[in-house]
DNA sequence: TCAAAAGTGTTGGTCCTACACCCATGC
DNA sequence: GCATGGGTGTAGGACCAACACTTTTGA
């Protein structure tokens, strides 16, 4: 994005080709060894962890600066992306005093410089499939790995308020549109569904009326293949059949109107 | 907000004390005659019709920002507002070139005044009283005046989809939030309820199934007066009970978990 | 006395919840 | 063969949807 000889036009007057005073960061989820997971960049200067997020050019739609950013931090397009909210406290920041780092990437900063003035930030959170990340560093950070969502640090900014209402920005939308899909690997067993699911929802669901409900639902398509998994039974393969999706959608069925599926309680 | 000398000021130098390239609209909705409807200003030069909106200054909340705006608008205080979207394209207000206006209040303006600057936009809806609403225009605005949803002139902006965003955003909520009563004088009676849920939702409801599921909330207080109207039989007036509705909160009941109240189809 | 609106209860269907047994597999 | 996990069905309860008659009031 900037190359290394742009880094420091771009703290000295990024501001002719970005917007100032607005921002956008991302919630990116996966979902990895039954847990859920959280991307997160380590700041060069600053040393603290924040969420990646980026600014917007003036000539780019904001939808496609946050898809634009993602991509970038893991190498993928196309991601599922939904914003879920704005965030204009004045003191958002205060938790990371950018104006008093005398000097950021050997080019001087100030609280006059535009990176460290008063910005509204978008959230946005992302669900993209575990293994298909590369997390990848930017020019502000030294490190850009997965955290496990219950184990995050302090990050810098409002970050983890943004986390926290992501999460249930994401919980809510669970219960409405058909979004577990994303973060699992095109073909996926009933109980890695349910795992996923779970973890979401951070309670226990019972197998039975899960999988009654899933299939319920008619878009998921059984296939003949089973997974063999250790010394167990071997459970069938699913795939998400988007044209049965639609086809419900337009019908009224499914998510969209009603289904509540606030619980298969176990 | 900005007495007429300031005014100038304002257009010439308001980026010193408001953040640039940020707004903020409020879709504002009140309840009248049986029917939705929202707030708009007049522009004075553009001539157009448009949310009212404003500027976040520079040491202010974002929320508060919107607070102050609609206090301006409406004369009311402590008013509820959602934020429910922020719109980034970059084709948002081509609808109407504010940069395009020679001449702005007496101040010559071009494409470099900032406030013609491209701007997001963060979209706030608010419920009121109707009754208790004076429209007031502001310095930009000739008039400011209540319209029917339904029968809404082209926006400025981008602002018709916010007023239908808004909309899905209110529909949504109402099935998880008590939100109609912001909506309705502090008594009301059950017809005078549910005509507000069918205007919001835009289809009929069954009488009893209505009041059934409104009562069995627990929360509405049935009060022993009657409103008397016209030639017909006096309906109970109720009055949102705010204890009770903190209690049922609390105890996990009514709103917050299930509740779907998709219909009560009649 | 009639028209228009408000108050009220019951029944059937659907969906959610709870729960138990058998099957497959590797050690 | 046994431990572990996967596959499946049924019965009870809660909630939603559908529906009709009586009461009140002013014209």
């Amino acid at each position: 994005m900037h190359p290394e000889n742009d880094l420091q036009a771009f703290i000295r007057e990024g501001y002719l080709h970005f917007l100032p005073h607005v921002s956008l960061d991302c919630v990116v989820f996966g979902f990895h060894d039954n847990q859920l997971k959280v991307l997160l960049v380590k700041w060069k200067k600053l040393g603290g962890w924040s969420l990646p997020g980026g600014r917007i050019k003036r000539t780019e739609h904001m939808d496609d600066a946050a898809q634009r950013t993602l991509e970038e931090r893991t190498g993928i397009r196309e991601i599922f992306l939904q914003q879920f909210h704005t965030f204009g406290r004045t003191d958002r920041t205060q938790n990371a005093p950018l104006g008093d780092v005398a000097d950021l990437f050997g080019e001087p900063i100030g609280p006059d410089n535009w990176l460290a003035d008063r910005t509204v930030s978008v959230g946005y959170y992302a669900l993209v499939e575990f293994s298909k990340v590369n997390p990848t560093p930017d020019f502000f950070s030294e490190a850009c790995r997965w955290w496990d969502l219950h184990e995050l640090p302090p990050l810098l900014f409002d970050h983890n308020q943004m986390v926290t209402q992501a999460l249930h920005a994401l919980r809510a939308q669970l219960h409405y549109q058909p979004i577990g899909y994303t973060l699992l690997p095109e073909t996926f067993t009933m109980p890695e569904l349910q795992a996923l699911y779970e973890t979401i929802l951070d309670r226990p669901l019972d197998r039975r009326n899960f999988q009654k409900r899933m299939l319920g639902l008619g878009y998921l398509q059984r296939l003949d293949e089973r997974r063999t998994i250790g010394a167990h039974k071997s459970p069938y393969l699913y795939r998400f059949d988007r044209f049965q999706y639609e086809k419900a959608l337009q019908e009224g069925l499914g998510f969209g109107q009603y289904v509540p599926m606030t619980s298969f309680a176990g």
